[in-house]
DNA sequence: CTGCTGATTGTTCCT
DNA sequence: AGGAACAATCAGCAG
């Protein structure tokens, strides 16, 4: 089997192990929310900020260029190793295996857990099949999320003095700080920089906040959210999420996301400025926006901050501040016409996929099928081929109860509730040029009637915006009075498609007008979205929603169940008094 | 190679 | 393409 085996210099370690500054988080969102939501420690969060690290954060995104750094060398002393392929399942669901795995899509840091996540003998899965992450770090929450979370406590200490997880875990500071020696050659970002600070697992969640709603079609955030209820107990004092975190977190579901609840203290701005960079620039201008003494304070962002997708391409295999790239680069088998950079994207499409997704989560079979073996081979000698194994453990997995298999069943849900996390947060770190080369080569692997897998879409992208005829479809779903009364007793969504449609037709102008102006509406939102995307450097997640801003006329606009489950629907009221309080 | 099952596609509607 | 959710089919995994 080939494997390409990647080495991480010290130097990237020690690197990796300072706190991304809050500036490098809003200038990437998605890299923000992919940092967040795997519980990586929270930045560092100056009250007030030092002018000093405000200025100079400016200039040192390099720090975050774990990779292909201009400094890279091939002989420093290195403390990973990362394989490009993995032969066996991942750390969560192979017993015994290392907890800190080799997945290479979530970089984790190979070092022994803390003290204080005392390292137990016993497997991630107990005797008995049941996935137990107490059985891996004891004292810590039964949450396959501190997995990562522990992994990266340990890794941002030394090992020497190692706190415990609910004691503020010094950063390392000063010049004689190891942490900081990637800083001390051409970077003006220099161990100055940063005052000592704290931070703890419950800070970082308080720090950054998600809205309060979720989209129930989105399944990122859903799986990523902390619950608001642990930010609130860890933060009592912060009740609100934070203007730069509402608009840091605000997902590509946005559209469902956006609550009367949501801060939007970012609509003092104006919107006049068309440019994105203008905006930017205004934004970060804009001390007052984070007045909250309370409140974390962010390092406001400079103009060279704002870099478009072009230059971003220009530097896709070069040099970058792109931790998301970072990671990519790590997962990739570089191709040749990668060495030739982007510019080739577009010419014959590439032999094979370039993507290095995480593999799927084993099935509760397989789960069986694979201990099956292995008792075979502890308790027997006779020599069984997979085809025969397959049959007496199918019958023998067939013939077990629901109770038997339930063990199995639970050690796969968790496994695939880690790698649907992993497989969003790597398809967010593809590049719009990763995209286009895979949908080249999926292209032709169809044209050659070798696959018919369809395009994959930029999950980075702004959603197109539902049709006016979908929201009422929508509309219709979310209403157990509107579904009897349309859908009557009929439950097969295709055949429920046409009997709303039958009644969309049916419909008079006026009848369909709210529907009509909020689809209107949604697209206008989506066409500056998309041009800000388009522009590049802004990830959707934080374009604004230029139709809040004061002056805007109020728009009247469906309010959508979904949307609120507080709220609920008043049939009689009719849908045309719902207005959004953000449109 | 076998058996199983997760992932993907197609289905329906309209714009 | 965008929503829902089910059926059908593809694809991948175990050694």
């Amino acid at each position: 089997m080939e494997v390409t085996r990647f080495r991480m210099p010290l130097k990237q370690t020690l690197r990796r192990s300072v706190i991304p500054p809050l500036a490098f988080l809003r200038r990437s969102p998605v890299a923000a929310r992919a940092l967040y939501k795997q519980q990586l420690p929270p930045p560092p969060l100056p009250h007030p900020p030092p002018p000093r690290f405000m200025s100079r954060t400016l200039d040192s995104m390099s720090y975050l260029n774990f990779d292909d750094h201009p400094r890279f060398d091939a002989d420093e002393p290195m403390l990973f190793e990362f394989d490009s392929e993995f032969s066996s399942y991942p750390s969560y669901i192979s017993p015994g295996y290392d907890s800190a795995g080799d997945f290479m899509d979530d970089i984790k840091p190979v070092i022994p857990p803390s003290p204080a996540y005392e390292l137990s003998s016993s497997p991630s899965y107990s005797s008995d099949g049941l996935y137990n992450p107490e059985h891996i770090y004891r004292g810590s929450p039964l949450r396959l999320e501190n997995l990562y979370l522990n992994n990266w406590s340990a890794n941002d200490t030394d090992e020497s003095s190692l706190p415990s997880p609910s004691s503020p875990i010094p950063i390392p500071s000063g010049p004689q700080s190891p942490s900081f020696v990637a800083f001390s050659d051409g970077s003006p970002f220099g161990p100055q920089s940063f005052s000592p600070q704290s931070f703890s697992p419950a800070a970082f969640a308080a720090a950054l906040p998600l809205p309060g709603s979720h989209s129930p079609s989105s399944s990122f955030d859903d799986h990523y959210a902390v619950p608001n209820q642990q930010i609130d107990s860890v933060s009592p004092h912060e009740t609100q999420t934070p203007a730069w975190a509402a608009q840091l977190w605000e997902s590509t579901g946005s559209r469902h996301l956006r609550t009367s609840s949501s801060p939007r203290s970012i609509a003092r701005h104006s919107p006049l400025s068309d440019s994105h960079r203008a905006r930017r620039n205004s934004l970060s201008s804009g001390q007052q926006l984070f007045p909250s003494t309370s409140a974390p304070s962010v390092a406001p962002m400079g103009q060279n901050t704002v870099r478009s997708y072009s230059t971003r391409r220009a530097e896709s295999f070069g040099a970058s501040d792109d931790r998301d790239a970072t990671v990519r680069r790590k997962k990739r088998i570089p191709g040749p016409e990668e060495s030739e950079g982007p510019d080739k994207a577009h010419e014959s499409p590439p032999q094979k996929s370039m993507l290095r997704p995480p593999k799927l989560a084993p099935s509760a079979w397989q789960l069986y099928f694979t201990d099956w073996i292995q008792r075979q081979q502890a308790s027997s000698t006779r020599k069984l081929n997979v085809a025969q194994a397959a049959k007496e453990a199918g019958q023998e997995y067939a013939s077990l109860s629901e109770d038997e298999k339930e063990p199995y069943k639970r050690r796969s849900q968790a496994a695939k509730d880690i790698r649907e996390r992993e497989l969003n947060a790597y398809m967010r770190t593809l590049t719009p040029e990763d995209i286009k080369r895979e949908n080249a080569f999926r292209s032709a692997q169809r044209k050659a009637g070798k696959s018919r897998k369809s395009n994959i879409k930029d999950p980075n992208a702004p959603k197109k915006p539902l049709s006016a005829y979908f929201m009422f479809l929508q509309r219709i779903r979310a209403n157990p009075e509107l579904v009897r009364e349309i859908f009557g007793d009929e439950t097969e969504t295709t055949k429920q498609s046409v009997l709303a449609a039958a009644k969309w037709r049916s419909m008079t102008d006026d009848e369909r007008k709210p529907f009509l102006a909020q689809a209107e509406q949604e697209k206008m939102e989506y066409e500056t979205a998309r041009r800000l995307y388009e522009d590049g450097t802004v990830g959707y997640a934080s374009s604004i929603n230029f139709s809040i801003l004061p002056g805007s006329p109020a728009f009247p606009v469906i309010k959508l169940e979904s949307e609120s489950e507080s709220e609920g629907f008043a049939t009689d009221d009719g849908p045309y008094h719902h207005v959004r309080s953000h449109s």
